[in-house]
DNA sequence: TATTGTCTGACTGTCGACAGTTGACTTTAT
DNA sequence: ATAAAGTCAACTGTCGACAGTCAGACAATA
């Protein structure tokens, strides 16, 4: 399409074309262990194969998809044991980021923090639910940034695609927005108060119970998947 | 040359380039903030532009190489910041690596870490210095293997490149082999004996020995640069 | 019938040429 | 002398065409 050259703008067309096939996978439009086909995907943007290629090579790096030469690229395909090595990774990453962002008490990531609050106050459950997962990571996002080190947040920026790759291939975390709130909040107000092992404490909590929750749907999911494969 | 399509023989040249350059940086041919000059490396390797861009794109995400939009790729540049953040990094993931691995009781894992820790003894004060880094860090790498987690180990390959990195632009480890091999094999016994935490302070006291090595060496290094830059 | 070999279509990998951007240099007017 | 505008060379970004590779279909053989 036209149009979407236009969106380039300043920006790579390897850049744009890396975006749109990112969100094509986080929105399940892509499905897991399918193969994105280069032509395919260039002749939808209307730009070149080559720069496809180029974008698909940022989104192996970043985990999305896996390469095999010759043969293509595959959207990854989630099962429990990545899933748990994911939130086990979690945990001990942002328990290191809230050591260090207590040490900091820098005030521009408490308030960060506390306007991320604010809005997951406001969200009503008759809202979208993608939405409230985007807000659920920012605010995890927030406190990794609140350590100020370059290199962890990569890290779990890095970590943070798998589990954006876990939630796309239809693996939900059922909680009330009340119960969203009330977590975060907890953690929110340790971190206020600089007491570090109750915010790590209850920080492990939250994820222990966000990875359960996924790992029940993931159980849900396959069996469904399994049925209709056969059928 | 035409020798180096022959090497690629089934591998992609993408592949072969990146690892070409990827020595090249860590070898300190290229030096910290030069520029790559895709056609340069292209003619030098005698394969298309298209392809070094392609391998430029992989050493981007494996944080050898920054990249600026329609200005170029240049060699990153180590800061004692950076220095300081990887080691952070890497005591926090080896750490947790350390109560994984205990935990699995893996007797693969030992038998790897003690074939590892008698190529450290076979190492004579004369070898090159070179080798004994890369034998430094392969017995960290099993240590981390060891854990049995993909997401993990992944991590901490990209903590390890930036520390080729550090390693590659002059900063040294001090350290005599004797003294090398102590420190290993005492984290080594404290994993036979399954002593988690034990393991766990030396290895952190390893760490935090190499970082002040390196970070001191920086200093060093950095005036004598910048007294060469003004002669 | 089972196995082996060939073929074919669809795909990925590679290349050389062209278009666009940047920063430094030169020119020009005040 | 200085600052704005114009020019140019050296890059990077993008493209379309060609070469190489793979998996499955199909036919030949024992």
């Amino acid at each position: 399409m036209a149009t979407f050259a236009a969106i380039a703008d300043q920006n790579r067309l390897r850049d744009v074309a890396a975006g749109a096939i990112r969100n094509a996978i986080i929105s399940g439009q892509l499905r897991a262990g399918e193969q994105v086909n280069q032509a395919h995907v260039a002749e939808q943007f209307g730009i070149s194969r080559g720069s496809v290629r180029e974008a698909l090579a940022t989104l192996v790096d970043e985990g999305f998809i896996d390469n095999i030469p010759y043969k293509g690229t595959y959207v990854k395909r989630v099962d429990p044991t990545l899933i748990r090595e994911l939130y086990d990774i979690r945990r001990v990453l942002e328990s290191y980021a809230i050591d260090r962002l207590v040490t900091r008490n820098n005030a521009e990531t408490r308030n960060a923090l506390r306007s991320k609050l604010e809005e997951f106050q406001a969200f009503k459950p008759g809202d979208d639910r993608a939405i409230a997962v985007q807000h659920d990571l920012e605010f995890h996002r927030l406190i990794v940034k609140g350590a100020q080190q370059g290199v962890l947040l990569d890290l779990w920026r890095s970590v943070e695609a798998g589990i954006k790759l876990c939630l796309a291939q239809g693996h939900r975390l059922d909680k009330t927005p009340a119960e969203r709130f009330a977590e975060h909040s907890a953690i929110y107000a340790a971190i206020i108060n600089e007491d570090v092992a109750k915010a790590q404490t209850l920080l492990i909590a939250h994820l222990q119970g966000a990875e359960s929750d996924i790992l029940a749907s993931y159980a849900d999911g396959s069996q469904q998947r399994q049925s209709g494969a056969v059928a």
